[in-house]
DNA sequence: GTCTATACGCTGATAGAC
DNA sequence: GTCTATCAGCGTATAGAC
């Protein structure tokens, strides 16, 4: 695979205009002329929008390498990730797969990957009672702490104290990982 | 204004479309067809598709009534709400409404609605720190309950046991309302 | 094999005749 | 007020040039 395929000029061009402008936003046309190439190309090499977009997710190596360190602090830790993930790409990825979730094989992605690189580790790792169902619980407290920050853009979030909203969010995330419950 | 006029019909009728499909998945001559009219109707009535779906969102009572309760039992009865709202069209219009965020209007109206119903009257009746930020992020983790349960319609959410997942993401919410922190 | 040109059936939206 | 005709733009499929 050459580094300079238009396979690639596609898929690179792909990323950013989904992450910028949202599922419906981008179009293939834009794509193409950002790629340098003819629209008809897109379709021929991904079979569909669809299937380009799906292709555009990465994986999120930081995400996990989070989930993977210690359960004592990662309510607080999560909630770090989320603020300061502009330089990442979560944000725009999350928000694109958001705002393309009617359809249903992204809808279906999107739980798969949240499943794959979320719950399952993450419900390994804590005790109690529960596990699989307070690890799901955990990241939709997630998710909707993206959603408020990234795609609402929430003024009262975005202009909150950065370490406030980590200790108050963290703390309450904390509550679903921590197994003080009676059995 | 005459209840049976075609103007209540298109709204109607796209009232129950856009929560069954979705933004992009209604179409203006879907909503014309189940109303019994012209395409061309639609847009004259409400001038874009955009702004009939605006004009499909209500103002939720329930939820509402509910803000309005005592606050050292919200988080499980917010919980309980979410889970038992299939009933009510809170969650198909929600689901909507993040389907087509990536419009900055219909973007703009969800955090607004979200700050009018939600935030402000909750902000003013939960003591301690941060009040404003701390209702904020219930309201987050709200949405990513609604998120996770109507949305991705996670299977382990799903298959949970409800009272678990009442008592369980409660409790985390009722951790952010309760304002036992020092000054 | 890779790419372009062209076209098809859809969409939301507009102008103007009844 | 309501419908007809029509618009530009969309995702996509295919035929055929290099």
């Amino acid at each position: 695979m050459p580094p300079n395929s238009p396979r690639d000029a596609i898929r690179g061009a792909a990323t950013e205009l989904f992450a910028r402008d949202g599922y419906a936003g981008t179009t293939v046309r834009a794509i193409a002329a950002a790629a340098g190439c003819d629209p008809a190309l897109v379709i021929r090499h991904f079979g569909s929008k669809e299937a380009l977009f799906l292709a555009t997710v990465p994986a999120s190596t930081e995400l996990a390498r989070i989930l993977a360190g210690p359960v004592e602090s990662l309510g607080r830790e999560l909630v770090g990730f989320v603020l300061g993930a502009s330089e990442s790409r979560v944000a725009g990825v999350y928000r694109a797969m958001l705002s393309a979730s009617d359809r249903p094989e992204i809808k279906e992605r999107l739980r798969a990957s949240m499943h794959d690189v979320f719950v399952g580790p993450l419900a390994d790792r804590i005790g109690g009672a529960y596990p699989e169902l307070r690890a799901r619980l955990v990241a939709a407290q997630f998710a909707g702490l993206i959603n408020a920050y990234w795609l609402v853009a929430d003024p009262v979030l975005r202009n909150a104290d950065r370490s406030a909203t980590v200790e108050l969010y963290g703390d309450a995330i904390q509550r679903l990982l921590d197994s003080d419950d009676p059995p």
